[in-house]
DNA sequence: GTACCTGCAAAACCTTTGCAGCATC
DNA sequence: GATGCTGCAAAGGTTTTGCAGGTAC
């Protein structure tokens, strides 16, 4: 991921649109964002419940509960990605990525694109009446080593 | 859904297709086949089997096994589109639908757009040496209704 | 002190699989 | 007749919720 901006500023960013927002400030979203930021592509909740940081920190279902939240302030997405589970990556402004997955072996990565989705949005918008629209796009295929 | 073909061409395309790959005709596969063909939206496992012409004809297992094998063959696609569940589509060659979500009520829209993905699926084949690449494009935001 | 957040536990959902019987080829 | 498909039933995994107690403000 690109580090534009450190991770302690991310974390402050995050930390104060929640605050701003009614959540309170505890230790378990201040690890769970961290992990967020850390991660190089989306992540599950089993995943982040995995992490040490994490599951010594705190339990499943208030992990669940905060990734709700945060995604609800806006600070962290919820993504698709063609599996059972939603994967979560962290949100910062003006920060885009979409995906590219192994249909083999479930590889993700992100992808850092000039995309020209953007300009297609307002067209959208346009046309439909919606508004605060966003996108997701992922790419699915082969990876290399599974095609071998 | 645009009609460029009609539902029989449809449907015996989809057929022949599984017949070459191995799959016996059934009719099960057939009314499965009907019922995606005729959605101008994708669909659940659950709406499928909720329908009359497939809950009186098979079992949702039955369904569920037949969805997979038809993706397997590539004459449906399996879609994420935010939720919980897998949403399935029909996939006749050379027809590509982006989608629009609803984030308030879950409203699916098809969209056909000239989708401008297609150049960036070579330019990410060639960097990231993936094959067999295909794409997924869902716009999210409030309906109009939503917004009220 | 109050309102929100956390942990534990259980429920709800959707997906996935085993196995015996039936249909297609 | 052999192989694959179907139904029923049960298991597996992820998500979601209730409630009592703890924590941030």
């Amino acid at each position: 991921m690109a580090e534009a901006e450190t991770t302690k500023e991310r974390l402050e960013w995050a930390i104060a649109v929640c605050r701003e927002r009614g959540l309170r400030r505890t230790r378990a979203m201040e690890e769970l964002l961290l992990a967020l930021i850390a991660a190089d592509r989306p992540r599950t909740l089993a995943e982040l419940c995995g992490l040490e940081s994490l599951s010594e920190q705190c339990d499943k279902a208030t992990v669940y509960r905060l990734l709700g939240r945060l995604q609800e302030k806006g600070v962290i997405r919820r993504l698709g990605l063609h599996e059972r589970a939603a994967y979560y990556a962290f949100a910062y402004p003006g920060e885009h990525f979409d995906y590219l997955v192994c249909t083999d072996c479930g590889k993700i990565e992100a992808l850092d694109l000039e995309c020209p989705v953007e300009t297609l949005e307002k067209e959208v918008m346009n046309r439909t009446g919606f508004s605060g629209l966003y996108h997701e796009l992922e790419f699915f295929g082969s990876c290399p080593q599974c095609v071998g």
